[in-house]
DNA sequence: ATTGTTTCTTAACATTTTCTTAACATCTAT
DNA sequence: ATAGATGTTAAGAAAATGTTAAGAAACAAT
């Protein structure tokens, strides 16, 4: 699954910048004004994975929401690259304190920017991610399922929709929300394509397939 | 539910083009030419999520108005859109510290337009919220529904026309009121629907159904 | 390129759920 | 008691979801 990348970035042209080269990257993007609405973004979005933050903010200055994100038990694990225009060792230092895990200085060139991104985020998602819920687990590293420890074959699509599910359980998602989250967000297909895979990933799970269930007029969700 | 737009706009085609675009991406409009038909419409509909607003309205001032809703804490809270055909940086300030959220320079591009309304929607309707009152817990991520702690299955219809009750306890709705805020607009229905809808909704609320109250002759209200 | 294989998307049809309405019951105010 | 309202129920209609399979697309191997 993509990777999404939060932008906190007021100057709309750098912003723009960076979602451009990032997106041509094979990442997902939101981009968000300032503190405030990046919190809003966060609270609002599940499934982000970095955050790139400008310290020039304004209102809520950068360290502030740096701070207030490494407290807030459930942002405190994504990982947060730091741009800034000063370079002095003392802010880089506080800043590696307050909890950013790296950090770039204006001007930037796009080829450290990525790179940095890229090694952050290997970084940061193990390459063994073994979710287990309801007796269902699912593992990144060898794309393998098994559901009451019994070997179940999964496509690609299968897997990310019901990582999508395993991560966010009693939420309900919409058809819409389950194709731009799951599909290439550029994607643009009917959404009963979305009940369709459900329905072969419900008889794939056996007997664990009637946890998926279906929330009339709105979409599905994970229950036990 | 869908959310609904206030279109504050004195040019006819204008706000009839923009109206169309918005129904057309699955919101709910009503339209204004001026600021006191606005002032009315706020007055007597609960339940509007976003003002566009056109600075260049005749009689009371586009800022004026702005800055009489900011003034009046029931609305204070709904986030407004400006559109100008001023593009100068002192207005823009001036209407940001004013209290709009956003604003768009004519001619602007309906795509434009809609990213705006999506993005500033995003921003201040929290995605999710639990609503709870007299022991009855509405919470919109799962979309399930508990009385005094126990489980209820709610539809869709019957969660959404509760919600209406519970951010509103007190306040009596006609079936006219109901039909428009948690039908779609344009749904042609007759007005004893509602009644059959709260006569289950006060089944399966069990002791708590009796919290829906009908005022004869007017409507139904949620009190203790 | 060609072929074979797998996976995806969609349309069609089946099934289920939800909605709307009409009919009848009950209540309330005079 | 009566008229006009609300309460309740159930049946048919409407809408949504479940399921299947066929063609399209993507992928792999030669």
């Amino acid at each position: 699954m993509k990777k999404t990348i939060l932008i906190v970035e007021d100057e709309k042209d750098i912003r723009e910048l960076i979602r451009f080269n990032l997106q041509k990257g094979n990442y997902k993007t939101i981009g968000a004004e300032d503190a405030n609405e990046a919190l809003l973004t966060l609270r609002n979005n599940i499934g982000i994975d970095l955050i790139l933050l400008d310290l020039m903010l304004p209102g809520l200055q950068g360290e502030e929401f740096l701070r207030l994100l490494k407290s807030e038990k459930k942002f405190a694990t994504i990982p947060v690259i730091i741009i800034t225009a000063k370079s002095g060792e003392k802010t880089m230092v506080n800043n590696l304190n307050a909890g950013a895990d790296d950090f770039l200085t204006k001007p930037f060139s796009i080829r450290v920017l990525m790179a940095k991104v890229k090694a952050v985020l290997r970084r940061f998602s193990p390459e063994f991610k073994i979710v287990e819920r309801y007796g269902i687990e699912l593992d990144t590293k060898s794309h393998a399922t098994s559901v009451d420890g019994e070997k179940v074959e999964l496509t690609k699509t299968e897997f990310d929709l019901l990582m999508l599910f395993l991560i966010n359980p009693d939420r309900v998602f919409t058809r819409d929300d389950i194709l731009s989250l799951v599909w290439n967000l550029d994607a643009d297909l009917n959404t009963r394509t979305v009940d369709a895979h459900i329905s072969n990933l419900r008889k794939k799970l056996g007997r664990k397939g009637s946890l998926l269930k279906s929330v009339p007029k709105i979409g599905y969700k994970l229950v036990e």
